[in-house]
DNA sequence: CAACTTTGTCAAGTCTCTTGCCAAAGGTCC
DNA sequence: GGACCTTTGGCAAGAGACTTGACAAAGTTG
């Protein structure tokens, strides 16, 4: 599966040279339009004469859009472009844990309606009936032709043929989620792991100018984390990279629910801090009361949520100090801790690896929106399918 | 440094097509010849006719040679070929500890000739005249056209520029190395980290089929990682990645050279063991006594090299987690501890990862060689003039 | 208003892959 | 041994995509 004996990459060709080329067109006017035929030329070191072809055919698939004329250098004045932002629609999903959003989403990363749909204790089959009522509605009401479909799902997950390994919250082992939806409505499916999504959502919505590397670490009922490396979204051999909630780390006993102890989930997990702050503070049984309590400075639940938060850190300073990574985000649920669970991440962090390694590291929280993973699933079409997003 | 904020990568042109599918021609032959034309044709995909222009260019720069007819299978007997293996000659340099190596390689990675001076105390600005030497002595009597030069050496290096950010070892700091040799002997240089040279040499020479993504772990008289991720040698915002010898571990107190205690490198680096166990058996002043009474069971001089291989044994098992990588290989003079050894950071790297991940994970020793940086050096130079060695 | 700049486009040229065809060289079958 | 088929390698013409050189349109500048 890791390996790839015999298959040679693809010859490259004419229509290769072409498609590249538009998409070069076509990223340069995503990440900073308006911009003339020609400063498309200066940018990408095509010549006038190549951009006005290309954008000639973007402008024909609806794709780009003149929006009048700029301001004269000393010249003719330019004929200003940007990327039509509702020349195609998307469909992003987020298979939660407790619920299933989706909304449609236009190439700028705008959410233009959007569906909650709670799952009420249905799993395996039920749910994907769920998950097609849920397209089902969204496509109804909408006009611009679909790009396709992009979703993220907790667990295991094989983002180049759209399966579901392996996913605990679904109950879903092996679902061919991707070709069983691009059978059903006919548009291109990707599928992503949630914690990818999180990070490929901020990689192309929120962060600029764009990094090369970047860890977008998702602390909410389980811990994982997305991770882009050399602008690509890194998934490992098993598709299982980032993970990491079930690596164990020293001192911690308390079981996991993969059946070991000492996992970082059973310490630094929302689900794991409920749980224990819940046996310190009986009146603490869930999310909410678990802030709140921490908000409200009870003692015991502060040491409870500042010990995890040192725990993540020393994980953080792993990380950095293997990947030498500059980039790390925290998402998800623990950003209600605010600056004070924060700057406890970053102190261990940064205590637990070479100063010279730690210096630049900005470790932040990310873009706090709920919609993150169903921005990043679109994210991860459009990169797909039109070259948008990450980083060539 | 890690985010390319006004840089668009190249746009595709004629040219590039061709170099594309000449390498890839040039791969195909790397990796399995003989080949005919015909069956590069069917490999690549490209039509009998291309194929026939790229292997006349190629059989014109002296890269690739016809070897004699082959075998029929019911038509004309094809042409076969393979790569010319002394159509080009690399020099490879291993910057070490100790001494200096360096090897006249050909292109299939066979070593012609080697030298190795020692470096007798010498420091800074005294060593380049020794790195000169090197190269003048291996160029002297070769006779084949010298393709470039590669380097590997200690510390933190931006192969992108070829330059030495910084080596504790050398006490260099920002040596633009590449550039300098590349003025002196007119040739392509390219530069990096040693374990990451030996870790191309893993993936380039000894593996096959080669992995999409490998992790050659160095240990000597440090701790390093060469990481190789989606077929690309990864390096990190900063270019120190894989540098994990000091992270901090639980447990560990003893100080470190790096100013900080805990680290890795303090309980599993050779140098490290020497140490420790010295300070138990006195008699152990060296490598070499420490090698000769683990071989001959010394109980506690056992001890201590166990206990060492299971911290290293919990470093790889996160790593695995984190990256869940499949293939991680062992390199350096701790090969010489043998299987006892390896179970041992075996074991404690499976238990300490999700079994999902650790089940398919190949934990081995890597080819044991004294030139595997010469060879890993090359190979990175044969990957970049020659389009060979990486994934693509 | 004349001269210069900048923009966008057209026609011809160049590069590289492909298609169609053919000869050379070998096997298979009678 | 000969007719027929298969495979290989290569030539000539064609097609796709970028570049070069030229030019008209539209601005600015003095």
């Amino acid at each position: 599966m890791s390996a790839s004996p015999t298959v040679l990459p693809e010859k490259a060709t004419h229509q290769q040279t072409r498609t590249f080329n538009q998409q070069l067109v076509l990223r340069a006017l995503h990440d900073r339009s308006p911009l003339s035929r020609a400063d498309l030329a200066r940018l990408t070191g095509l010549t006038r004469t190549s951009v006005g072809g290309l954008v000639g055919t973007l402008i024909d698939d609806g794709l780009i859009e003149e929006v009048g004329r700029g301001q004269s250098s000393g010249g003719k004045s330019p004929i200003l472009m940007r990327v039509a932002p509702d020349g195609r629609h998307l469909i992003g999903l987020d298979l939660g844990e407790a619920q299933f959003s989706g909304a449609v989403v236009n190439l700028r990363g705008e959410i233009l309606s959007s569906i909650h749909l709670p799952l009420e204790g249905r799993s395996g089959e039920a749910t994907l009936e769920l998950l097609f009522q849920l397209v089902d509605a969204l496509r109804a009401d909408d006009l611009s032709p679909l790009l396709g479909i992009g979703i993220g799902a907790p667990g295991i997950i094989d983002t180049s043929t759209g399966t579901v390994r392996w996913s605990v919250n679904l109950n879903w082992a092996e679902v061919r989620l991707g070709p069983l939806l691009e059978q059903r409505y006919g548009v291109p499916v990707v599928v992503a792991n949630d914690s990818q999504a999180a990070a490929l959502a901020e990689l192309t919505f929120f962060r600029r100018p764009r990094p090369n590397n970047l860890i977008v670490i998702k602390v909410g009922r389980g811990v994982g984390a997305g991770i882009i490396l050399n602008g690509q979204l890194f998934q490992g051999d098993g598709y299982g990279a980032g993970e990491f909630g079930h690596v164990s780390i020293g001192g911690a006993d308390a079981p996991c629910r993969c059946g070991r102890v000492g996992c970082l989930e059973t310490t630094t997990s929302m689900r794991a801090l409920v749980t224990i702050a819940g046996a310190a503070e009986p009146s603490i049984t869930d999310e909410k009361g678990l802030v709140a309590a921490f908000r409200a400075g009870v003692p015991t639940v502060r040491r409870i949520v500042l010990d995890a938060a040192r725990e993540l850190g020393v994980a953080v300073g792993w990380l950095i100090g293997v990947l030498n990574v500059r980039h790390v985000l925290l998402v998800g649920p623990v950003a209600q801790f605010g600056d004070d669970w924060l700057g406890e991440v970053r102190q261990y962090a940064r205590s637990s690896v070479l100063m010279l390694l730690a210096r630049d590291t900005q470790i932040e929280f990310g873009h706090v929106h709920d919609d993150v993973v169903v921005l990043g699933a679109s994210a991860l079409l459009m990169e797909q399918q039109l070259g948008l997003g990450l980083v060539r």
